[in-house]
DNA sequence: AAGAGTATGATAATCATTATCAATACGATT
DNA sequence: AATCGTATTGATAATGATTATCATACTCTT
């Protein structure tokens, strides 16, 4: 069973689902979205996608995505400024990041407190949860000593 | 005293330190800004400053809500699409937010549980904080209702 | 293999934001 | 109040990211 070959089902199942269908562009978009593992932009995802089939356009990494955002295979991260940023979702559990103001450096983690206390807060407010983004800014051991006094 | 005297200080305080001056401009946006109370946009805030003065410039309303962002009188607030979003800082402690997806409400709330679990996350990794944001999306009560089974 | 409908890639268009630049306003000093 | 050096302004062009358009090509079912 190749690699993605998982996904690729999901993806086909989405698709079918809605009348759509699963073609080459897709699979190449695919493929290149699961070999990267960081969070990409719909920039690098298309770099990494036309080095898999040069005849690939822009457009449809830009579409594409989005399909897997839909089927839940990415997701969307959330960046201060600039592009759009997606990371992994299918088996990929939902976490937070820590993020260095400095270097860039993101640390995932999930803690249960944190989860706990969410929960009780939609509960509160008699919100049905559906998801939700923390992200932590800071500065990591290595910039923090290059800042000191900052 | 008039309202937004003492940002006005602030603002004033804040240039003046750097040898930047305060100008007619800046003193409109800045009370437009005052006068408008939720996540607002660039946009947004220049029609509401044209309001005030028709001759003011686009590109002056972006510079001068950066200027109020590192001032400390405003703070960007994490739009999942669209415009980058403003919302008061000054005299408007830190909180978080849950966003309704069905009619974008949007209730501020601060629990000192959840601040309480952050800090130790940045303790655990050894980064030096610096600001958070966090995001609880879901359904407010009546939305919920209306997407039963969903 | 043919037909109906979706997807593609190239390009233009849009939206938010930033850069450019000549003209103007600020405010410290005289 | 007039002057001067510098920061700021508004209009416009430029940029970067994303989306719309559209003729052609591909998929899937028959």
């Amino acid at each position: 069973m190749g690699i993605g070959a998982e996904e690729r089902l999901i993806l086909e199942d989405y698709l079918r689902e809605r009348g759509q269908k699963m073609t080459r562009p897709r699979e190449t978009v695919l493929e290149a979205f699961l070999k990267l593992e960081r969070h990409v932009t719909a920039e690098e995802l298309f770099a990494a996608a036309q080095r898999l089939d040069p005849s690939i356009g822009q457009a449809t990494v830009f579409r594409t995505i989005k399909l897997l955002a839909d089927a839940g295979l990415a997701r969307e991260a959330c960046p201060d400024e600039g592009a759009r940023r997606y990371e992994h979702s299918y088996k990929h559990e939902h976490h937070d990041h820590l993020v260095c103001l400095g270097c860039g450096a993101i640390v995932e983690f999930k803690d249960p407190a944190i989860e706990r206390a969410q929960d009780a807060i939609y509960v509160k407010y008699g919100y049905r949860p559906s998801n939700h983004r923390l992200e932590l800014e800071g500065y990591c051991p290595v910039c923090a000593k290059k800042k000191v006094g900052v």
